[in-house]
RNA sequence: UGGGGCGUCGCCAAGCGGUAAGGCACUGGGUUUUGAUCCCAGCAUUCGUAGGUUCGAAUCCUGCCGCCCCAGCCA
């Protein structure tokens, strides 16, 4: 069961406008993806705070495509973000709309800003404009177009929309204050003229398209928003966004409220680069499972869950942090410490033959698929004369902190029988090649007498074993701040040469030959796994690792044990 | 150097003038046929910093320091 959400400062926002009786009660949200890329975990969060929050105050919140440049847009795009907006959870029923739904809309109340004297016609090139924007020191000055009478306004953007003008030609500008310490404030621009793309809602229908800054606040008023929520680097476009709803008659006027992106450590979270990444090459795609994209983490094997989990522990601030992958990584273990069942799985190989273990026999043994919850019922393993444990599981000598196989030690073998290491067979380049072993039928379900088996290991009855691969994925970035780079150099030098190891010689207990790629499992000692979901048609299977188990042993081994 | 924000434990984060929640991480100890899980205990005399107001300040005021964002016809 999801823990509730803890308050935050937008919530409190929330909480006093309804006791002030404002919006009529009513609390009504939004998501505003640009269809130019896919969902992150940053998208996540938003996502989460959302539609959590209509959720929590029995409001709506709608699903909106941001889609006023087409140039960087499609298709693909528009469906993923509902993939994984579903995917995630949550549900915006019949309120899925585009920002191009209001195309008309926006053109006529900017008719009805110029006529109001407000906005005009600039044939200010690109880079005239910067010059007359000033600095950040200096205040800008006014366009020479800026005096145009309202006739002449409404001409010209009436030929812009018509295509009579090249792109780049003209713009429709705010008449605001091109001294404000505000730069966006200095006549921003309203309008642009866009010839020869597709938009994929509109089709050819405008060649003129509304800016981000236009275009938000006018939408989000359209669809009756109570509370806008956007992240931190819109907080100097408030201002702006007052400006268009307090110049226009639209029907009431959202609160913009924003609050701090998400950082997290070892990856980036910026769709500039992430579509880098997935474009030029560095990982499969968008969907590579070291992606900290929604399509990535899920083929990844993270349940909706606890993606959810995050977003909640994380919290919604205004101040800027950078996130520690353990936060996330916890929380996908707690949940499939609870929900995954249990199977054995050895990565690397160490056949072990069992001397005392007649070899024209084999039984199935009774194993519990979780070791707490008996709701989650038993399985069946085969078990006989030669099986493979991991090379990590055997040393020829060892202190007694290694609690595992050792020359002349004993061993439990985990949901079977208590093994003793007879002898160690080598090639001759002196590699261990094989063990040779005995064990105690005494010991299936219960403990020896008389003497103490400390180590628990893992195997897989070589005779009944499926063959398959296993990738291991390792965080994508070598430095936790992903996006600091040296002098001259590119975030993509930051990138972790070993973020993928693929093992090919893995053997599989039998019944995750019917794994799905819906299911994740526990492979005990190891760590939680899925079936690839692109590689599931492949006669040997493909498990992706999600996250491993804590490991205690791994620091006091490195530690000096 | 203009404007807008932000600074509470290693990382997130409560706190809203009455004497520092919680989570993650970490450190001990216990249980355990996963060195997992689980359990129990510990973990900020102090809130960027220096002053001020007050019986009382992380919370109010002032100065200073540090970090983030803004000069797209991107969002």
């Amino acid at each position: 069961m999801e823990k509730s959400t803890p308050s935050h400062f937008i919530r409190q926002i929330i909480e006093q406008d309804l006791q002030a009786g404002k919006n009529d009660g009513r609390v009504h949200t939004r998501f505003p993806p640009e269809p130019n890329g896919y969902l992150h975990i940053g998208h996540a969060k938003s996502i989460v705070l959302n539609f959590g929050i209509a959720k929590a105050f029995q409001g709506q919140c709608n699903l909106r495509f941001d889609d006023t440049n087409p140039h960087k847009e499609n298709i693909e795009f528009v469906d993923s973000i509902q993939e994984d907006v579903r995917w995630l959870g949550y549900d915006w029923q019949d309120r899925l709309y585009y920002a191009s739904d209001y195309f008309q809309q926006l053109h006529d109340f900017a008719v009805e800003l110029i006529m109001a004297g407000k906005a005009y016609v600039c044939d200010l090139d690109g880079e005239q404009m910067r010059a007359y924007r000033g600095t950040l020191n200096e205040p800008g000055r006014e366009s020479p177009y800026r005096s145009r009478s309202m006739e002449e306004n409404l001409d010209l953007f009436a030929r812009m929309k018509a295509g009579e003008f090249a792109d780049g030609e003209r713009v429709l500008r705010a008449k605001i204050d091109m001294a404000s310490p505000n730069m966006n404030l200095r006549d921003p621009t309203l309008y642009r003229i866009r010839h020869g793309v597709i938009h994929h809602q509109t089709g050819e229908a405008w060649c003129i398209y509304p800016m981000y800054d236009y275009t938000h606040p006018v939408s989000d008023a359209l669809e009756g928003i109570t509370h806008s929520l956007c992240t931190l680097e819109f907080e100097d476009h408030r201002p702006l966004y007052d400006w268009v709803l307090d110049n226009i008659s639209v029907p009431c006027h959202p609160q913009q409220i924003e609050f701090s992106r998400l950082n997290l450590e070892y990856t980036v979270l910026s769709k500039r680069k992430l579509t880098q990444l997935a474009e030029e090459g560095f990982v499969e795609g968008w969907n590579d499972p070291r992606m900290p994209t929604l399509a990535g983490l899920r083929r990844r094997g993270f349940t909706p869950a606890s993606i959810r989990e995050f977003c909640r522990r994380i919290g919604i601030t205004k101040s800027d942090g950078l996130v520690e992958m353990g936060v996330l990584e916890n929380c996908i273990r707690e949940d499939l410490d609870a929900h995954a069942p249990r199977r054995m799985a050895v990565m690397h190989p160490l056949k072990l033959v069992i001397e005392n273990y007649p070899e024209a026999r084999s039984e199935s043994l009774t194993a519990p698929n979780h070791p707490k919850d008996e709701t989650m019922g038993q399985r069946q393993i085969p078990f006989c004369r030669e099986i493979y444990i991991d090379r990590a599981d055997f040393r020829e000598q060892a202190n007694k902190k290694y609690k595992r196989l050792v020359t002349g030690g004993e061993v439990r073998l985990r949901n079977a029988y208590v093994i003793k290491c007879e002898a160690v067979v080598k090639n001759n380049q002196g590699e261990i090649i094989e063990l040779r072993c005995s064990h105690d039928p005494d010991t299936l379900g219960r403990n020896p007498q008389g003497r103490k088996v400390r180590g628990v290991i893992h195997w897989v009855s070589a005779r009944h074993g499926v063959k398959g691969e296993v990738r291991l994925y390792d965080r994508l970035f070598s430095r936790a701040n992903a996006d600091s780079v040296e002098e001259g150099g590119r975030f993509t030098d930051n990138l972790n040469p070993d973020s993928l190891r693929t093992l090919t010689d893995c053997y599989f207990e039998p019944m995750l030959a019917e794994a799905d790629t819906d299911e994740q499992y526990q492979f005990e000692r190891e760590g939680y796994f899925i079936l690839d979901g692109l590689e599931a048609g492949r006669e040997q299977p493909v498990f992706n690792r999600i996250v491993t188990l804590r490991d205690s042993w791994a620091k006091i081994d490195q530690g000096g044990g």
